[in-house]
DNA sequence: GCTGTTTTGTAAAGCTCGAAGCGTATGTGG
DNA sequence: CCACATACGCTTCGAGCTTTACAAAACAGC
């Protein structure tokens, strides 16, 4: 009837939460014996010995077999979270390839299986490739659609809250192409469609360059430039999902930023306009003088952008990823001497850690996310794959 | 020892998680029979009937008398909560005056005081009028700085984690003053210190344009061009509180935005500088070429920088606020129009709807929400003024 | 003015959960 | 084989919430 202002709590509630706590510290420092969970989560033996056989029970942990203790007195039962569980699915639709992992509850890779899409393909094509890269990607791992509890797809382009791309995206013929539709009819447990960008700046924040940060600007660069960001230790999506767009202001001097290295003077005409920057980068590395002068021209173009970023959230640390960030040798200090120049407070300035799966993990990343959430707010009942709360039926 | 992975609830935290739990039942819809906070917090009658006479014995509630009532069967307990346990200061120490708001902790202003001040006054001639607005509102109000829970002032320049303007501030010689430092010695409650354009976004969220949305661009349009964030509900300061500084960046075109309007051709020279602006609006009401002119000059170099913010963060509303947005209604479509052209995801954009005392108001909103901070973090034991944690002793 | 109705206040019983304490089990080291 | 250290598990106790039941207070209608 009326609105709940804050929920009260009772017994049975308590005692969720308690499980809930267990389950945390279980996670954070496996494996862990009865008295160690007592510690870390304030409660008395007695009560997390209840809650950890009742986890067992229920499916959620597991008893370690006793191994080497070092320790005089009896040995203590040593319980580990269950992260097989339950599993998640990370896809990154990229131009050129298509990349699924498949992890457990804990975020360990138990597969992973990459093909190759020509980069003109179109919708179709792409989506008969993402179909038959998860399928695969199932089939070897052993598993059915239902074993899975979240599935993210990373795409290029900004995605809103219903997960379509609906503004730009550089994949022919994608606008308006509904992933979540698409998959909805074989996976029952949520999906979710974010923009790349965003998804490699999760991962960096995950495994990667920022772990240790809560205020993160990533500035994706390559042929395309781009910005995720984390403020708070959480991945902003904005109102409409189109958070880190900034490249579209043509004041920033992102569009044309790449245009300075393709249009260098002396990139051989055997070269393709692909491979181009790759090749200024190497010349710059070795002394080039006409390529140094587009790589410093590149950065001093990408700065303002990413000036105007830190200007705007005063983040801690700035990630510099994307294709280009393999050469960041040549263009971090560059890049630094810049943003000092622009900036009030000066952010650290590192180079990305992650590889070309950075998009894939970042997926596997907000899928893991999705499922402690769940977790977390709906309590731990029994581990089964969740489901969509409502399936808006839209064709794609 | 070992650090808390997350705390674990005992039964005394779930009484006082419920007792806060009734608390903002009873402030969200004041006054509340038992009956009512039943429902509202899903805790039975009973329970609820000893939480709130252990509220009213704490003191954090009242009852009212009963008055007419209208329904049949017997008249039922009326409690609200005692928003006059405590009170807070907010103060806006700005160019040209002083202005002090003393609020109870609902909100509901008290008392307030104004002062002018020189523009040129030096930081001892601001900081001891400072003290005498303080001093004289507190002394009006009937209360010692030991009635108050917390104390926020608000300035102009980009404040750091301690409270300090470390970067630039246009009050003359206001560097490094150390304002926590400075009415540390008077009051022993939470002392801050923020932007002022920071607390004009929070303002308008509060009682403001944006009472409605939790993404906010807040963008200050005066003389100086500022702008506040507020995502997903909570004001964001950055790392080292330099969020929302981007008018340092040339390339958006706001540190030399406010010169159309006081270069504009036909301003007479009996006007000043401080008000060639005003003249130039009103120029432009009446139909001056010229004056119209500036003002799209102004609106086309303020649409820049906003649409640097609205693509960077993709929020629901951008306030339109500061000395400016009097004559918002020249601008507003304008400036629509410009974003239009350069945002992808348009967002709404609103005039402010706070005159002059919006910076007092966001420092009130701000030391109110650090008061329900403390409160629903370390729970309620008794309604007493909160005391600072650590007093770094620093020099002003 | 009395009675019935309706809603609130209050008391008692029962249940669940966690804390504390204590005896027992199971290892290591001498 | 014995002493010791640590972990397990049982019992007791207390706190807090819910349910149920009953008393109290006001109004409506006769």
């Amino acid at each position: 009837m009326t609105e709940l202002v804050t929920a009260g709590a009772d017994l049975p509630r308590l005692r969720e939460l308690n499980s809930l706590s267990v389950v945390r510290a279980l996670r954070a420092h496996p494996p862990a014996t009865v008295t160690e969970l007592s510690q870390r989560t304030g409660l008395s033996r007695p009560a997390v010995d209840v809650i950890a056989q009742g986890l067992v029970t229920d499916g959620w942990a597991s008893l370690l077999e006793p191994g080497a203790n070092s320790v005089v007195g009896r040995p203590a039962r040593r319980y580990q979270f269950r992260a097989t569980a339950g599993h998640v699915i990370g896809v990154d639709v990229g131009a050129h390839k298509v990349l699924a992992l498949i992890a457990d509850l804990d975020g360990n890779i138990v597969r992973s299986l990459r093909h190759s899409v020509a980069a003109d393909a179109g919708p179709a094509a792409r989506l008969a490739e993402l179909d038959a890269v998860v399928n695969a990607c199932l089939s070897e791992a052993g598993m059915t659609p239902s074993d899975i509890w979240a599935v993210t797809v990373g795409v290029t382009g900004a995605v809103d809250a219903a997960g379509r791309t609906s503004f730009f995206t550089p994949l022919p013929g994608w606008q308006n192409v509904d992933l979540t539709a698409h998959l909805g009819g074989r996976f029952a447990c949520p999906i979710l469609v974010e923009n790349d960008c965003k998804l490699a700046t999760l991962a960096e924040r995950w495994k990667g360059a920022a772990s240790d940060a809560n205020d993160i600007v990533y500035v994706l660069a390559g042929m395309r430039t781009g910005a995720g960001l984390i403020i708070d230790g959480i991945l902003r999506r904005g109102f409409g999902g189109a958070a880190g767009e900034l490249g579209a202001l043509k004041q920033v001097r992102w569009l044309d930023a790449p245009a300075h290295l393709q249009n260098c003077p002396g990139v051989p005409g055997t070269v393709g306009p692909d491979d181009a920057a790759a090749w200024v980068f190497n010349a710059a590395r070795e002394g080039d003088k006409a390529a140094r002068r587009a790589v410093n021209r590149y950065v001093k173009d990408l700065a303002v952008g990413t000036a105007a970023l830190v200007l705007t959230l005063d983040p801690q640390v700035v990630i510099f990823g994307g294709g280009f960030s393999r050469s960041a040798d040549l263009m971090l200090d560059p890049l630094r001497r810049e943003l000092e120049r622009l900036c009030l407070r000066m952010p650290e300035v590192r180079a990305s850690t992650l590889g070309a799966d950075a998009v894939a993990l970042g997926a596997l990343k907000l899928a893991l996310n999705e499922v402690d959430d769940r977790l977390f707010s709906a309590g731990l009942s029994a581990p089964v794959a969740p489901r969509r709360a409502a399936t808006p039926a839209s064709s794609g």
